[in-house]
DNA sequence: GATGAATGAGTGTTCATTCAT
DNA sequence: TATGAATGAACACTCATTCAT
């Protein structure tokens, strides 16, 4: 059995999409995401957050008590759009199960292009991850699910090699002329193919 | 004829290994790549740089304008380990330079793992290879070559995957413990498959 | 006659400890004085107050309409523990009428040592006071009735020295090891020995 | 034999007066104290500082790296000028020592008022002073040496007192009438008493 | 060629204070 | 009465960059 169908048995998943941010809040967080991707964490300032959403800095330091919290939510909001199809992957370790994960990875990361791109590598937010316990917990579940039975490193290889490329993929200049739907399917064809999910 | 190997006839490609850098040049771009691969760029203080290789702020200044000025000459100094083999594979378009070229671009990637990773996602270096024309040139030839007489959408999404791929891939957790070598060859016969090189 | 004595003839004085603060001010101004007395006036935020008495930070503002009244508060609050004291020794002011004075800014300041300290000599309630008449007022009148009827430079010179030494001596690391009953004798015997008070 | 005759043979006093600091930097640390005296720790900013001095904020910066450097710096200057005084009473340890330490003590008290006032009283200085422990170390040799063999509570609390005293009194306001000269003859006649040094 | 000193323009963060509800 | 949201003004601190020596 593998890790990821272990650990929703033993305890429920952290409730992702549900994470008690008021309104205000995911209102910064938002307007956060979109700057973050635009310019990288660390050359956003506080300013533009505030600026963008038409309040004071100091509003926004009421909402939350540092950058980082700020990131942190941010992180929480976009991914826990995947929450939910995780949950439910989870659940019903069938095998189309991965399929569905797997889809519902790629329209995000396709959809939301740049942020998937930019959150996914920017140096303050990977060093954040390394630090941030839950964020571990949901990528160990995500990949868990992705890998299904097979945890030989062929197959951790092959999971790696697919999850490295749809996050990058989305934003290469050799695909910037696709549409959002070509690209989604052929980055899906192709991940299926290359994790041997074909009939 | 790819797009690549047109441009190597219209105009000689920059000489990117043999930029007169000068040796103190050198040493500054170096201790800066480490550092930026480790914090990000922007993270990275020019108080940083001058302290790695144990001189003062102005001495490095001495040498670099700008800091941007070192980013570009860091950028180089990693990319110009590859240029050898881009020109040798630009020069005998046979159907085994791309295989060859593919490898040396694994090699590299694999063997400055967290250096490559990051120097191709810091959203600093991204905005300024955006800016800057020669980089321009370089992606483009090393990515015509990659994709060789093939031009459709559907080769160029095979390589933006596999390019996507090999730059994450090797800093992913999942394969956190596979000894260079391994992944090196694994990474190989994975892009070969991908890219339908295989016989 | 001692100036303090013709003030109190004059008039009447301020009614230090039935300043008309509501139960809720004083729960203000007791928070207020142990929290500046632990990090000083400057370091002590309405936040903390607000929090050490569990309610919010307008509530606060409900009571007293800025950060400077609450210190004035706070002081009138401690300084009124003196007020009947004084006004004993005033009314009465016979030979021992100093001596029981002094006896009760011992006591005071031995049993509240950390608070009196502090108010003493923190920057901000210095100045505050010198820009305070009321303060003026009472600290006239209890150095008046602590010099009695000599008012030479001699004898202020002692009263100065005594005073300033009760203040401070209290939280002296030389005689951090003594208790309450004992600092309290020590130190009243050596300022009436002092203060040539005894027979 | 006093703590302090003991540490003076077992290890030398530490280099109060001859810290390596810059011209520079005494230059800030002097305008430092200054304006510690006038406004408080707290109260006094660096742009204050700088100003005071005719530089930039960041130039002070250049010269010490924290705000707290900078208060530390204050005191070592201020207390430097004790060192020389108290390393000879340490140094010769007969019977007039520690009246000449006594003496000094006054002196700088009396001739830097405010300063000594307040640096000996501020909460920021008073919280720094005890997390540091060079200064523990000067403040003890000072205290051991004033305190000579005695050390039973009884001339524990004398000195406790007249240490107390004599950094306080020379700001009272009884005494501000007094020029320096009386006030510095007064107040060392009544500690000689007060510690019944007197022949 | 290298250094120490200096600077201007920010950055994240804090805090007393106000106000609509 | 009490609160949550908001703000303006400030603060300590940072950093790329310049320049006289």
């Amino acid at each position: 059995m593998s890790s990821a169908a272990l650990a929703s048995v033993t305890s429920p998943p952290p409730p992702w999409g549900s994470t008690p941010y008021s309104a205000a809040q995911r209102r910064v967080a938002v307007a956060a995401i979109d700057l973050f991707a635009e310019h990288g964490v660390d050359a956003t300032t506080l300013q533009m957050i505030a600026e963008r959403i038409g309040v004071t800095k100091a509003a926004v330091y009421h909402q939350f008590k540092t950058k980082e919290g700020i990131v942190i939510a941010a992180m929480e909001v976009e991914l826990g759009k995947l929450e939910a199809a995780l949950a439910e992957a989870e659940a019903d370790p069938g095998p189309g199960a991965r399929e569905i994960l797997l889809r519902q990875v790629i329209d995000l990361s396709v959809a939301r292009r740049r942020v998937v791109s930019t959150l996914q590598h920017d140096p303050v937010i990977v060093r954040l991850l390394a630090d941030h316990a839950p964020f571990q917990v949901f990528v160990t579940r995500l990949f868990g699910t992705l890998l299904g039975d097979e945890t030989d490193s062929g197959a951790r290889l092959r999971v790696a090699m697919v999850a490295s490329a749809i996050g990058a993929v989305v934003t290469h200049p050799l695909v910037a002329d696709l549409d959002d739907a070509t690209l989604r399917d052929g980055v899906f064809d192709l991940s299926r193919e290359f994790l041997n999910l074909g009939d």
